[in-house]
DNA sequence: AATGAATGAGATTTCATTCAT
DNA sequence: AATGAATGAAATCTCATTCAT
């Protein structure tokens, strides 16, 4: 019941927002009452965390794998992580869109937990950019902290256009993407 | 009064969000009476729109200058674009986060008008790079129409992250970008 | 001007109801702001009452000019007054509705003097029925209160279904109901 | 509690008429708040609907049972409907004010509804004048719906004046309004 | 005679949340 | 595990009215 509250929950969000999809929107997309959704979570906006550790989570442990990988280089694995993100757009959906709007209505100590993870995220590639350069991989004359800001915002912005049944497929776009920032970042 | 409650409306909604910033939270700063924003704005959709007109116009008008200047090269023209997008999220501030964020709140013709509008400036980025292409500047391998989201991503993902009055200038984040993308675009 | 607002605020009253209708929406039909409403009208209620009382004088003015004629029988008296009413609501259209369905917005002062007009256009009639009874042109045996309230009713009523424009003419009701109550007072 | 929520409500809209009276009021009489009402109507509207509703079901179903009576002459069943009629706006009180005066504020699918059953209703009674006619007990050279319409206009008028604790009885005032009518409608 | 800016009180409605069952 | 009644605070919006100009 927890996993299909959460997943209605995303489609909800992500089409109306969310402050304005109410509880009781969300309990009727159910067939349940209210009185359900508060056995099992506090608040919405706990809902809302759990929604985004989740999705920051899967992020962060895909990123990890990629990282892990033995035998690729610097270049590979930075393309390997513009592929996963533009493929989470594509797969988590509607995750993806909440994550990338709704952070301001968490608050306190969930945003500073989310926040972290997505600061650690972020860091993973700047670190892989900077081992890139060390390695001779990429030009070191462009400082990584801001080269990654980019890659992040380029990738992240397919949330406002990608559409995963339109003409394009995930893996094309990311070609595209690797192709021109590898390209930008070689000497 | 009209350009005050906008004034206002676009630090609140910035801090707090749209939904959550209220009618009332606006004219509380203002010092004015609810009545008072009515007899202004017609709903508080109306102001959200007028702020994304607002905007939008000014970013369309900029854009439109730096493509009309003569004597400059394709990449002059996509540097300028970008240095100035950037800016003006230093400048507008606000703007340019509700600008990012809120797009879902409008609906109806409002819409309509606002993404055409957006679209607009989009395909203007495309046009320059496919000129570009044309003339030889940039690499026509790459396809315009994913490399101008590209480079709107990257430029709008500052929103989230570049401080008007942190240790960076605009100018030094656009030198950075606009080199990667230039690079990234080289044949 | 006060005509003309009058004569709007009437149209309106009656379409959506006077609690419905807004001082806004009649100066907008006059394509005027609401200081001018408000520099011939003290109130919205006053307005009210104004409509009241021009169309209680004007029944009354009518009635009296029926009553007061001479070689009349008070059979014809009486005949002329349902013809009077129905052709009010003919003729006087909107203000007839007004009149029987918004009594209630009037307090106070207005209120005393506009009931006190309705009784006496009430109880003249009745002394029409009580003079006839005497002159045994009515049977005497049914009370002429209860008579006149049922008269009354029965014209009145007329409001809620009569079309000045539909197929049937004022003076064919008011045949029709003159006869069967002329009848219903025979002895 | 729903049945008690639209107890008082009809108290308060007879005595204030629908527009002003507040829900404030209503859940201020009952001593529960705002949340409550919503909770069991989706709108003010949908009341005042219910009200509606209520008592015309109410009075088609008296209706009914007078019809159906057997062994009763059309001129009895008349002076029953007349007595019933006259009957309701004693028992029913605030409903029948409501009822005659607030339907206005009624729109959509539930005015067509109301309408039909009050077309109905009036329906039914210039039936019973009809089949009369046809058997000889009323006159038959006047037009049966002018007819029910001066029935009902009178009957219902009684709303307007008759009072359930004044000096007179619902069945003294219905005797007179028979006995009229039925005089009336004699060849 | 008329305007337009502003008010302030109050209207309907929404909704996250609680809690006894 | 789930319900359903109830809350209360707050949201958007309306509107009769005032008043300086």
């Amino acid at each position: 019941m927890k996993e299909k509250i959460i997943k209605h929950s995303i489609a909800l969000f992500e089409a109306k927002g969310f402050s304005e999809a109410s509880i009781q929107d969300i309990v009727d997309t159910l067939g349940v009452t209210k009185g359900t959704f508060y056995y099992y979570f506090a608040s919405k906006d706990q809902l809302l965390t759990q929604i985004h550790l989740q999705y920051i989570d899967y992020m962060l442990e895909e990123q990890r794998r990629i990282i892990e990988q033995p035998d690729r280089t610097w270049r590979e694995k930075l393309s390997g992580i513009i592929l996963m993100m533009i493929r989470a757009i594509e797969g988590q959906g509607g995750s993806a869109r909440i994550f990338f709007r709704e952070l301001l209505h968490i608050t306190g100590d969930n945003l500073a937990a989310i926040k972290q993870k997505r600061d650690r995220f972020r860091l993973n590639v700047q670190s892989v950019l900077e081992r890139g350069m060390e390695s001779g991989e990429f030009r070191n004359d462009l400082p990584a902290d801001m080269m990654a800001f980019s890659i992040l915002g380029a990738c992240n912005w397919c949330y406002t256009w990608f559409k995963p049944d339109g003409p394009l497929s995930d893996a094309e776009v990311a070609a595209v993407y690797a192709e021109m920032f590898l390209n930008g970042m070689s000497k």
